[in-house]
DNA sequence: ACATATTAGTTGCTTTTGTAACTAACAAGG
DNA sequence: CCTTGTTAGTTACAAAAGCAACTAATATGT
């Protein structure tokens, strides 16, 4: 973006930030889908329930910027997979407490240690302060 | 990061960077959306055509790293809303070259101006430095 | 020249996502 | 209690994307 006319593709954040999100998420994808036929989403409840402890759905919604809807299809694959169960909650029936089973368990503790291994070879390729950097200017745009 | 088992999802690139892409990609399409009732891959070839020249879908594809069914629908689309049109090229009749239209040049114009409008926006939250670090780490992990 | 392979682009079918409308359970004010 | 409003979660329908098979044009090796 060095004069005024330059302006490219590549200058442009929304697809510069695309580009990137799609190849890494290409990449680990493999794990989730290969060795346990799970979609993005499941891989995100699975990894919130295994990494903070059961919680519902909607909590999951909240901690992973989540549409409802995308929350509960998942929530529905990955028990016909086995993978999770629910309780309802007696106290107030509309709330259903989700949890891993052991099999879930399994697969949770595989692509949580999958997942900081992709990310360390992703991380390598640059300085600490940089990684830095590229953390703080991410979480900053997704308004976290 | 910090400690051996604080790992989590806001650690996990793929993550952040999906929630980043997914923000602005959301912002800037309601430019191309509400006002060209264009779709994402629609706006790139705008772009492409636009900022670049006429070209065929495969070079379009190459440049943006997109495939060609997805190309293929946005050219038809963009065909049946009279922002491009296209033209065989008679020495090889497999290849069409397109090109934008009056009226997809104007748009082109409005969108081109758009989106160094709303990088700006997005790349004043932060340092000279920190962009330059930021689009060099995206740029080296989208593998260009 | 002819069988075979390659390239440009399209189409059909399936999977995934988005949107909005819906049910069921609960809360709160009168 | 009973109307009204909210919240959790689901579902139906439509839009979009992915994948693989397809057509048509050209290139290549023999």
């Amino acid at each position: 973006m060095s004069k005024k006319d330059a302006f490219d593709l590549k200058d442009f954040l929304p697809y510069l930030l695309n580009q990137a999100a799609e190849v890494t998420s290409r990449e680990f994808q493999t794990y989730y889908r290969r060795r346990y036929g799970m979609l993005r989403t499941e891989w995100r409840v699975v990894f919130h329930l295994g990494r903070y402890g059961d919680m519902t759905a909607t909590e999951i919604c909240d901690r992973s910027m989540t549409h409802k809807t995308k929350v509960s299809r998942a929530v529905k694959a990955l028990e016909k997979k086995r993978f999770i169960k629910r309780t309802v909650v007696e106290a107030d029936k509309r709330n259903e407490t989700l949890s891993l089973t052991p099999s879930g368990r399994a697969a949770f503790r595989d692509l949580f240690s999958a997942a900081r291994t992709y990310n360390e070879t992703v991380a390598r390729q640059f300085s600490a302060e940089d990684n830095a950097v590229l953390r703080a200017c991410l979480a900053k745009i997704a308004g976290t």
